[in-house]
DNA sequence: GAAGGGGTTTGTATTAATTACAACTTTATT
DNA sequence: AATAAAGTTGTAATTAATACAAACCCCTTC
């Protein structure tokens, strides 16, 4: 991620998305970090920035993004969606503790699964849950 | 599945779970299928049988469940939360066209991951999604 | 440069899942 | 039977997400 300015505008283009000024911002926001944050974060963030910012702007924006394929989805929280703009294979961990999300490899071709032989996969989501090495360490009793 | 109404009962009181009537029913309703129902659904089949039930009891089962370990909850969606009495290792499957979720098999001792070696996972979800079968065939235009 | 039109943004109202909470009921204990 | 503890219920509150119409912006055409 962290694309440039430029080839970000060049992604929208090439899904027919008009780059206008709240969407490469809104892009740029999530290409820019690996928190995962969720649509308010994002409107409260940018709100600075974009003083006239409206929330229904981020979720427009958003399922724009998600249905030209440009943004996935986490549905690790069953409150709330998050949103990734890093839609390569990889997984998610969320720590119960500090609540952070956190990506990491997979092996997805070598993910052995039955029964799907006549179903047509198109997305795959894994999701870990449990606690990270720094709340671990804070947590020494 | 499919436990007996006497094998289920032992299960709640095993959790320290007092094994009231409703609760008994809603584990029992659960239990009996393989649709991961929402609590909306879980409440309206219940209502025929059980005309006083709350929305709230249900949701207060399914929570205390939950956190007992006996239940499972599915966030395939990311609008509502599903509920599956099955605690075993297994992956779902959402079709995009008919909204069933479908159980499968997952060899999760064998998913290679990188990075959570520091890492505690409690709990492993594994989500896919596309078209299952059915919605293939019926489909041939 | 005015007029028109399509797409974008905004604010407000609405929907719907979930929780909060206090009153009431049932079950267990003495 | 009296009392305490736990479970259930109805209503209100919370909050993520969507619906929708008005306002706005940008580009083309006259
Ligand atoms: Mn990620
Ligand atoms: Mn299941
Ligand atoms: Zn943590
Ligand atoms: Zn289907």
């Amino acid at each position: 991620m962290n694309l440039s300015t430029e080839a970000l505008l060049n992604l929208l283009k090439d899904k027919n998305i008009r780059p206008s000024y709240t969407r490469i911002k809104i892009m740029e926001y999530l290409a820019a970090r690996r928190t995962h944050p969720t649509a308010d974060e994002i409107y409260s963030n940018l709100l600075h920035e974009i003083p006239t910012l409206s929330k229904t702007t981020v979720y427009n924006s958003l399922n724009t993004f998600v249905k030209a394929g440009l943004v996935r989805t986490v549905t690790i929280e069953d409150n709330e969606a998050r949103f990734d703009a890093d839609t390569s294979d990889h997984g998610h961990f969320k720590c119960d503790m500090c609540g952070n999300i956190y990506d990491f490899p997979v092996d997805m071709a070598g993910l052995h699964t039955k029964g799907l032989s006549r179903f047509i996969v198109k997305q795959r989501d894994i999701y870990f849950k449990g606690t990270c090495p720094g709340c671990l360490e804070n947590n020494i009793n």
